[in-house]
DNA sequence: TTGCTTATTGGTCGCACACTCAATAGCATC
DNA sequence: GATGCTATTGAGTGTGCGACCAATAAGCAA
């Protein structure tokens, strides 16, 4: 399956060679790490050599940031699209903190606890972080600053307020790969609920009606 | 320096050899990462061939375990000792904030980020993580519960307390690699910041006399 | 159909890693 | 000072990695 004998070359553009390679290196790096995105493995994801993603990306460090970069803004792009959608802020946030904070985004928590340690040892990587941080914290700061324009807010800096609810997602997902199940809802909560206080909301005004419980431990509010 | 010639071996009992490697690896992994415990460089920090680690630890993950487990172990001992020193729990916990939100603690914040993301794919690590948060969740609750017993706080669920202020500095942990001091004080006081909240305490409670501003820019509160 | 540009291949190199094991030598004990 | 146990070495195996480059063939244009 990996591999069919391959006999034909397939020659494509330039253009769609390097967005396809781009494109198979963000899944890898979403499903299985950046680690694993190695001249080898996405080689073999699109039934070429090796050879041939180098001669795209000379070094495989560039190929890693750019996976990065691709897979953090098509995820941004769908949780917080440029152009804001019909309804209120208050629903928009709403609806920012369910899916985070659910099962769907696990992947995504853990793409950023990688590239958070990779950083370390990766300048080019680094800095593509860095200007995603910045890219989120502004579409964040964005829906912040129109529902205080629209009197549904309250706060002093919405760009300070999206720094503050970011860095609490972050810990949150921090727990990724070391078993997010283990925490109650009350603590999952607890993004939303910075929010709240941030931005002058009662309890819960940020919290979806939610899903029924995944198991049968009920929390009592 | 690295390696002197050296012609004379020295010969230790299995106890005290182990323990050194294990010091040794711990201190790698604190400063360099836990990628960079291999069995070469170890070998070279104690100036003995890598055969002779592997003897002790045949399989490199269980040394990368146990040097976590070492680090995190003393870090805790340290930042929360398990007999409560004198003094309001209030005091004790605000030196708890001070010390890890400031930089003297960003070798173990790159820790803790470097374990939860190596936990993926590791999976003796992963249950080496998930022992240590047992740990320092219990000693946390064990303040806050001191300081309700005490009346200095107020708070439901000590337990959940703890987790609550953990989370929160996982969070900012997080950014350990991407240039920590882009956060201003008033992100960095959001741990501090949660607790007050949590426990009923006045804004600021848990903020020691703060040391002179790092940077010219003011924070007007 | 022919030719030409260039996307793609196949092979190779050097490096770093974990792991194995028979041979060696430190050192405590007698 | 001799002996025996065993901590330590040295040498080697196999794997996977990024990087490099001359040779090849796909497919467009003439």
């Amino acid at each position: 399956m990996t591999s069919s004998v391959q006999r034909k070359r397939i020659r494509k553009s330039p253009d769609d060679r390097r967005a396809e390679i781009v494109g198979a290196a963000a899944a890898v790096a979403l499903t299985e790490g950046l680690e694993c995105i190695t001249l080898r493995r996405i080689a073999d994801e699109l039934d070429v050599r090796p050879g041939l993603i180098s001669h795209y990306f000379p070094a495989v460090e560039d190929l890693v940031a750019e996976a990065f970069g691709s897979a953090a803004t098509a995820e941004l792009e769908t949780l917080l699209p440029a152009d804001p959608p019909d309804g209120s802020s208050l629903n928009h946030l709403a609806r920012f903190f369910a899916h985070t904070t659910g099962p769907d985004y696990d992947d995504m928590s853990r793409l950023w606890l990688n590239v958070r340690h990779l950083s370390r040892y990766r300048p080019v990587l680094r800095e593509r972080v860095l200007g995603q941080e910045t890219l989120w914290r502004g579409r964040l700061g964005g829906v912040v600053q129109a529902g205080v324009d629209r009197g549904e807010f309250r706060t002093e800096d919405a760009n300070l307020t999206a720094v503050r609810i970011l860095v609490v997602i972050d810990g949150l997902a921090s727990h990724a790969n070391t078993g997010l199940g283990n925490h109650p809802s009350s603590v999952t909560r607890l993004a939303a609920a910075t929010a709240e206080r941030e931005l002058g909301l009662p309890d819960g005004a940020l919290t979806l009606p939610e899903p029924p419980a995944r198991t049968s431990t009920d929390e009592q509010s």
